[in-house]
DNA sequence: CATTATTAATATGTACTACATAATAACTTT
DNA sequence: AAAGTTATTATGTAGTACATATTAATAATG
């Protein structure tokens, strides 16, 4: 017999555990009831009985949501749905230490992608306000102490960019990326740190009186280093 | 006495609870031992006897862990340490109908971030073979049809864009976010949808012969659209 | 002796019971 | 009617028991 085509007539026994499938129910059953943040969920005991498991597997499929930030249980009192926190989930997993570096590699450039492209939103929202903050930081920097104080500066005003952008979700998205890009440019050290052509005072002034266009050429070449440490892969 | 203060005073009585605390500590050992991916873990038992709680928090913890990826239990085998997934986490709880409108706002935003920057990474990594598969999407577009195939026409373009980046987290990314906006351009659908001044066809065009910042400016009027429609906030 | 069958040991998955404890509801007392 | 007391409810934790899949060890067979 043709061993190849096998797998395609023998159904692959599922291997999910109890608790994968309550999981999954629970999910569908969020959704189509159209709870909101906030509404009052079923007790574990209505679970148990409605799904016909115990009430062992039920919990271990509640705390896998609850990790995930889909729901909250306050004691005694019951659960009720919750406003998922997106980036807080992905954040739990991100330890540079554990990462696969391939996926490193990959975040790293995800950090470039990102702030080549901060322009648009920056020009869109900066205000004066926010651009002496930025300056401040800028200027800050130019005590040029020992690397680690540069390191830190580094990120301040980088984070300062993506706080200027009003996006919440993308300023956090910076802090969580915070350590991994931490983490790459301690792989790439043997090469002296350099902030290529444009300094961060650069940047600001073209933050001030140039365009759009201007800054994005500016930010290149700030990122230049970074840029050409990346392989062709 | 001064209520305001009160909780300065009074230290916050922890609200975690064993499967938390069991889950932290869990997380701690593996860092300190270093376990690499691969590597075989203690079994239940073990862990129910060091940490001293039931065997129950126990697997509450681990069932936690491995939602987020970090471990892979084969049945009545034992446990692995396993490399986490860092998006897949994050896809989880990636659905448009739960998350706040607020950050669906962001994440959208953080599209048009992304691919704004991806300019310098496709310029970097594009291919003759690469570009002639673009065409081949941005040709079929002509069809013009119903609009839900302009729809996965435009998917289609765009997540070719992550593609040839090489870059397979950020093409994952946008595979993970694509439900996202789907639902952001069907919340802007009053105004007719428009795709701005530059199509796909001159986005291929342009990374054929053009520089980089022929794509940034192309890109920009590309998706002009959907700036306009952000609000400064 | 090598190979196959059988059995035992192991470890996770599931079920069930019991009780602790915090929050709330119901009830009593004055 | 306000305050205090008790009962109820629901989650958190512990523990026992057994099912089942996998591996290791052992016995059986040619």
């Amino acid at each position: 017999m043709d061993v190849e085509n096998l797998s395609k007539d023998l159904e692959r026994v599922s291997t999910e555990t109890m608790a994968d499938i309550v999981e999954l129910r629970l999910r569908e059953f969020f959704k189509k009831k159209s709870f909101k943040p906030g509404d009052a969920l079923p007790k574990e005991m209505e679970l148990v009985a409605a799904l016909g498991v115990s009430r062992n597997v039920v919990r271990e499929a509640l705390s896998r949501l609850r990790m995930l930030g889909m729901i909250e249980t306050r004691k005694k009192r019951g659960m009720i749905l919750a406003r998922p926190d997106v980036l807080g989930t992905f954040e739990r997993v991100l330890d540079p230490l554990i990462i696969d570096d391939h996926i490193l590699q990959d975040l790293f450039e995800l950090r470039l992608v990102l702030e080549m492209g901060l322009a648009d939103l920056l020009f869109l929202r900066k205000t004066d306000k926010n651009i002496a903050e930025l300056e401040k930081i800028a200027l800050d920097e130019t005590h040029d102490g020992e690397k680690r104080f540069r390191v830190k500066n580094e990120i301040a005003f980088h984070g300062k960019l993506y706080e200027i952008t009003g996006n919440n979700t993308l300023k956090r998205f910076q802090v969580m990326l915070m350590p991994v890009f931490g983490y790459v440019t301690t792989l790439e050290k043997d090469k002296e740190y350099q902030t290529g052509k444009v300094n961060h005072l650069d940047l600001v002034n073209i933050l001030k009186n140039g365009t759009k266009e201007d800054f994005k050429a500016g930010m290149y070449a700030h990122l230049k280093p970074h840029f050409d440490s990346l392989t062709k892969k």
